[in-house]
DNA sequence: GTAGTAAGTGGACACGGCGTCCGCTTATCC
DNA sequence: GGATAAGCGGACGCCGTGTCCACTTACTAC
């Protein structure tokens, strides 16, 4: 018989409007629990019963986006969904991913807390997603490329590539393309 | 008229000696800057005079490893060194990568605090070498890739591969072979 | 409605790491 | 052997973390 309180419901939704709105102001890296607690109106206690921290939050705003591309994955239209060949499936995942990454860098970075990256379920997600794509293309050691295969999609070498190097979104996307082709060559 | 003085110098090889088996024995993340310098009879002050924090500690011991690797890739034997044509040239970068990432993974985890990780010269040295072999085998656009294809070597995305996935050395070898042959046909 | 209760709340607290500052020491130069 | 400047080190204050517990509030059964 759970059924989430109503008041606590309520802080959830003013937490993570907080965190969000945090996030994309300062960076996640520059942003306090005390901050989040403060901005949403809780108390510290009351922010810990839920996130065990920063890197808890971010995952849960990224979560409603990451699960939009995950229905496409499953269940669009190709290139993206089933149906395309799997090296412009890959090039699609790699396009989708740099946009995401590109409007959701501020919780991107905030969810490489810890390096806790591997651990999430979005990961495993997407891993077995690649993985299968590899399987596809007939690659000799699937499990010895996936993860090489996502190491590019990392926050930091996004941002890295953007801000660092000046490329534009297109040039990476482009450059993963490339990458794609050459994975299921 | 520089000179180090005699005392700095002694206390400097303390320093690394003492952070390079605090590393080893309980991972970078596990150590902190006053263990360094208890453990290496000095005081605070002194330490933070020359390393601002345990990512420039672990850099500094790094180092001398790298340069022996870059002195390979400048002048060494094919494959590493010139000679090899370029998809040769890059596997055996990884190769040696990933040698390396292995024999000293505390470092390397250690060297990543901050996420400095491209700011160190040696990211730029292996950023202009990748580049170079990208060139070589006449990629299009080599500035959208070479992030990408260092990617792979990120202390965090080895260890997950190594610790997680128990991948051995070698089979993320042979995986990051057919990654240097994919970028570079 | 009202009493019971379990979940939710929030702020005070102790802990630990960080980085700085400044008076003392020691190597080096003349 | 005296002057000087570099090197040294530990005490200190700051800040973020995570926990704990006494209080409050929403829900449930009668």
């Amino acid at each position: 018989m759970p059924g989430e309180r109503a008041d606590a419901a309520r802080n959830r939704a003013r937490v993570l409007a907080a965190a969000d709105e945090l996030f994309a102001d300062r960076g996640a890296r520059n942003v306090t629990m005390d901050d989040i607690a403060r901005a949403a109106g809780v108390g510290r206690g009351t922010l810990y019963r839920r996130y065990p921290d920063r890197a808890a939050i971010a995952l849960a705003l990224l979560d409603e986006h990451e699960r939009a591309l995950q229905e496409k994955l499953i269940g669009g239209e190709p290139p993206l969904g089933p149906g395309a060949p799997p090296a412009e499936r890959l090039a699609a995942f790699y396009a989708a991913m740099v946009d995401l990454l590109d409007r959701h860098s501020h919780l991107a970075l905030g969810a490489e807390v810890g390096h806790s990256r591997f651990a999430t379920g979005a990961y495993g997600f997407w891993r077995a997603h690649v993985r299968a794509l590899l399987v596809e293309a007939g690659t000799a050691d699937p499990d010895a490329l996936v993860d090489a295969a996502l190491a590019p999609l990392a926050p930091e070498v996004f941002k890295h590539q953007r801000e660092e190097r000046g490329l534009t979104t297109e040039r990476v996307t482009e450059g993963l393309r490339a990458l794609a082709h050459g994975l299921t060559a």
